[in-house]
DNA sequence: ATATCCCGCCAGAAA
DNA sequence: TTTCTGGCGGGATAT
């Protein structure tokens, strides 16, 4: 049972969450098996509520603990309905759905009470709670989802993002040694910069793009890519040299040169995150955690397996494995790394199976096409030049560090260390200063990047949600797509990937495999595995067009983000296909990124291209490719899809056109002119049309306020495009959701200041407005509670807590709680297998009462991707207006999603991706014969 | 048995 | 000194 040590441990301990952890912990030693945690302490929304007082950090320790133990308590002891249900992601969701809607419903309450009195009460019945929580409920994984949840995946720069620490370890009920985790993680992506002691500023995905691109050019500096190359092989064969020749630049150099300890790459332009990174040794996790993203970036099938990572970065090879110990410290400490990113949606736990036998590994789900650190660099400079010459002394301390040519720039070099320091210290200073200009303001300079910035994530990310769509509706699919994989066989697989339209079971879905054959590059696929040109497109289009028409003034477009962490979602029988989209680079560099869809298709060695390969390619592609497989939707769909899309193309040309004239934005609005022009992305330029223009709009009130340069708008404008990398998910703004397409609307209360400006974004104004409150009316009407929304369980979960922002997650919720959305429980049945997408139709307009009909004229409502069904139907808003909603399904497929095979590989292996969603493991696996070695990644959701 | 990874001690760095 | 951070690794859980 328990281990004394422990227990002593705990109770001494106890700043925090004492009590209650005491007597969870002792209860759970008693019961030790587990078969039944619910997880219950999510559930307690109210102890997220806040309590809290931030401010006094230390002082409150008894508040504190009252708090906590309420929150803790009380789940502990109502919750088990016990089902006993093993865990499953679905319980737990549930779980979470109960736990978080009664939280909305009760936020306003919350909001004006004190917060404490309530707390209070809680935590006595807390004590008996019971129930041991399971292990999984407890972990960093969820917590981060929980901490995710409470903020903007793109907030505005305008309002206060500040994150207390304390807040946060209280609000979440956990030790805060657990927070400094998940924030070490954070601030290695700049998703999070550190203000001072016990505050961080929350900066959101916004410079994720420009983190992630400069993480892959440090990487390559590195030379990671090879470095990886080289153990494997090594491990694969016990050849040791394989390549001496590298072997030893990589590893020394690593090592070596200087970095050889680690060094934290900093963002330019952004915010940098100074003093406290360089304090304490940074060894870990910080460092870790950048490095490891490294390794994704630049390897070639987006895939790192557990051990591999660890030796790298225990530095090297050197030592070699004798340190046993060592090596698996690290690789802890890589658990806890790859669980905060996995809540962030950038990697998917998979396994590699090599002949030795199946691996741990992670696959990177993230953006594959932010932009190129040229390009990035070149932009951010450019932007940073600007700011900079603004702002003051920060930047230029910032750019001590960070030129943008060199990679010096964005690492920071031992010996300037203490330069930066004090430099950083100053900066510190001002920045906690009252009127630190860093902080609050939005100071022309500041903010006026920014805005662009974050505008041009928004483009981009609706441009690749649409990509991703694609490769997401697979996902669903996922199963069989893996199926198909077998290259060589892919057809025959693939067809009975075809069906899953219909159906699948959520559960199902889970395992494919998926094989990668990084050679496959190599291979002249003369056969055109491309298919995937763009231009077969978007099989959206079609479907918008239609509908569209129906005049309604709105449309409604919905992602299904993330699927991935759940099958159930599934990817819509509808007959919207989306499409994947391929972008190709226009940089045309990598052939990582861009490829990566078409990479997939590589992978398979056929020529046919393994459709399944690829979640991410689509399916769609592959039929191209495959016409029978077509396993898609309808074929229909398909057929007229090209035509659509010139029809649409044309539309927008048209549109834009006029629009142009009026301003420069177009270029501004995209980010990848080609992507316009492609015929391929007809989906996106539907898609962004609406962007566009908003967009416009917004422009044109940045120049009117920030009047200033206009150059400078426009080329953060493009700079924006760097930003591509959003993809990846989730939460993600625009794209998801659904976005009325009525033109006025947004807008028009942008007047209103810098502030609405920045509101521009729709995203914005969903978060911000219930919170923040400062949006405009129309928007209000939809606060996340109004709204419908309905997502897939999967991702919302955690959301519960009492989060300043509405998150997605929330919205869902509440869209359930309304009966808009199918609750939890009734996920599965959307399965695809359901048929159609049942829950939207019927329910929505039924259910809900007229004020939360979608009908919010002015204002946008997103809705967070979370279903993946297709959703089509037309609903009638309040005004009578029809509405057409469309679902994008855009699945990030986790697994397999897009292989980009580069070249890089030497070693001609085959790999073979395996995931399993759900505990249905092996499902899809089909073996794969792969000739040579192959690894073997499954993908567990969860 | 192996894979995960939670927990919290404890030391170094700030305040 | 006290508090904040966060490295680290034991050992409990999950598979």
């Amino acid at each position: 049972m328990l281990t004394p040590k422990k227990y002593n441990a705990v109770k001494k301990r106890w700043k925090m969450s004492s009590t209650s952890l005491e007597s969870q912990y002792l209860r759970h030693t008693t019961q030790t098996t587990t078969s039944n945690h619910k997880g219950n302490v999510f559930a307690e929304p109210q102890a997220l509520t806040k309590t809290p007082r931030k401010a006094s950090t230390q002082g409150t320790v008894l508040t504190e603990i009252q708090t906590n133990m309420g929150p803790l308590m009380t789940p502990t002891k109502g919750r088990e309905t016990g089902t006993g249900e093993p865990w499953t992601p679905t319980s737990n969701l549930k779980m979470l759905m109960s736990a978080a809607s009664p939280e909305i419903r009760n936020r306003e309450k919350e909001l004006c009470m004190d917060s404490e009195g309530g707390d209070a009460m809680d935590h006595e019945l807390g004590e008996e709670g019971e129930k041991q929580i399971s292990r999984k409920e407890k972990s960093l994984g969820l917590l981060c989802h929980k901490f995710l949840a409470r903020y903007p995946d793109y907030p505005n720069p305008a309002l206060n993002n500040d994150i207390s620490l304390d807040d946060v370890a209280t609000e979440l009920n956990v030790e805060r040694r657990r927070i400094y985790d998940i924030m070490n993680v954070l601030e290695s992506l700049h998703m999070v910069s550190r203000l001072a002691k016990n505050r961080y500023t929350w900066h959101g995905r916004a410079n994720l793009p420009q983190t992630l691109a400069k993480l892959r050019q440090v990487g390559e500096e590195h030379r990671y890519g090879q470095q990886m190359q080289q153990i494997r092989q090594r491990s694969l064969e016990k050849e040791f040299d394989s390549d001496g020749e590298e072997k030893e630049n990589e590893e020394v150099e690593g090592g070596e040169q200087g970095q050889k300890e680690m060094f934290f790459v900093e963002l330019p332009g952004v915010e940098f995150k100074a003093a406290s990174v360089n304090s304490r040794k940074d060894k870990s996790l910080r460092v870790m955690s950048q490095k490891f993203v490294m390794l994704f970036l630049v390897s070639t099938p987006r895939v790192v397996s557990l051990d591999v990572a660890a030796r790298i970065l225990i530095g090297e090879d050197q030592v070699a494995d004798q340190d046993k110990s060592k090596f698996k410290t690290k690789v802890r400490r890589l658990y806890d790394i790859a669980n905060v990113l996995r809540s962030l949606k950038l990697i998917e736990k998979v396994h590699v199976t090599e002949e030795k036998g199946r691996k741990p590994a992670f696959e990177w789900t993230g953006p594959e096409d932010f932009p190129s650190v040229k390009e990035t660099t070149a932009t951010t400079a450019t932007a940073k030049r600007k700011l900079e010459s603004r702002t003051s002394v920060d930047n230029c301390a910032k750019n001590l560090f960070s030129s943008p040519g060199s990679k010096r720039s964005f690492t920071r070099h031992p010996s300037l260390i203490k330069l930066a320091k004090s430099i950083q210290e100053d900066r510190r200073k001002i920045n906690s200063a009252p009127t630190s200009p860093v902080k609050n303001d939005s100071s022309s300079s500041e903010f006026f990047p920014t805005k662009m910035a974050q505008l041009a994530a928004i483009c981009k990310f609706q441009l690749d949600q649409q990509s991703n769509k694609v490769v997401d509706r697979t996902p669903k699919s996922a199963v069989t797509v893996t199926e198909a994989l077998p290259a060589h066989q892919q057809k025959a697989v693939k067809k009975p990937g075809a069906p899953q339209p219909p159906v699948l079971t959520p559960t199902e879905a889970c395992a494919s495999t998926v094989h990668l054959t990084p050679r496959a590059q190599f291979t002249p696929q003369p056969t055109g595995a491309m298919s995937f040109h763009p231009a077969q497109c978007s099989p959206l289009i079609p479907i918008l067009l239609p509908q569209h028409q129906g005049g309604g003034p709105y449309a409604i477009y919905m992602h299904p983000s993330s699927l991935r962490p759940h099958p159930l979602t599934r990817p819509q029988p509808t007959s919207l296909a989306v499409r994947s989209m391929t972008f190709e680079d226009k940089t045309g560099r990598s052939p990582s990124d861009v490829t990566v869809q078409g990479n997939s298709s590589a992978t398979n060695k056929l020529p046919t291209s393994s459709p399944s390969a690829l979640k991410r390619v689509c399916s769609e592609r592959t039929s191209e490719e495959s016409p029978s497989k077509a396993k898609r939707i309808d074929p229909s769909t398909r057929d007229t899809s090209p035509k659509l899309c010139e029809i649409l193309q044309a539309r927008l040309k048209a549109r834009r056109g006029g629009l142009v004239s009026s301003r420069p934005s177009p270029r501004a609005l995209h980010l990848d002119p080609e992507f316009v022009n492609t015929p391929g992305s007809s989906v996106a330029v539907a898609a962004n049309q609406t962007l566009e223009q908003n967009l416009e709009t917004f422009l044109e009130k940045e120049e009117k306020v920030a009047t200033s340069d206009s150059e400078a708008g426009l080329t953060p404008v493009r700079a924006v495009p760097l930003n591509p990398q959003h993809l990846h998910t989730e939460t993600l703004i625009p794209t998801g959701y659904l976005i009325p397409i009525s033109q006025q609307s947004l807008f028009s209360y942008k007047d209103h200041n810098t502030e609405s400006s920045k509101a521009f974004t729709p995203t914005y104004n969903i978060y911000h407005t219930p919170t923040a409150g400062s949006r405009p009316p129309p928007i209000q009407e939809f606060t996340p509670t109004s709204l419908p929304l309905h997502r897939p369980p999967p991702s919302s979960p955690f959301s519960a807590q009492g989060h300043r922002f509405p998150s997605p997650a929330i919205l869902n919720f509440t869209l359930q709680n309304l009966g808009l959305i199918p609750g939890p429980g009734s996920v599965p049945t959307y399965s695809p297998g359901t048929g159609h997408t049942p829950e939207h139709p019927s329910s929505l307009p039924s259910p809900l009462p007229p004020h939360l009909g979608l009908h919010q004229r002015g204002g946008m409502v997103f809705v967070k991707p979370m279903s993946p069904v297709p959703v089509q139907h037309q609903m009638t808003g309040p005004g009578g207006q029809p509405l057409t909603l469309i679902s994008l399904q855009q699945m990030t497929t986790p697994k397999g999603t897009a292989l980009p095979q580069h070249s890089f590989f030497h070693t001609p292996l085959a790999t073979v991706v395996t995931t399993s969603h759900g505990h249905t493991a092996p499902a899809g696996t089909k073996t794969v014969y792969i000739p040579q070695r192959k690894l073997d990644v499954t993908a567990e959701d969860t």
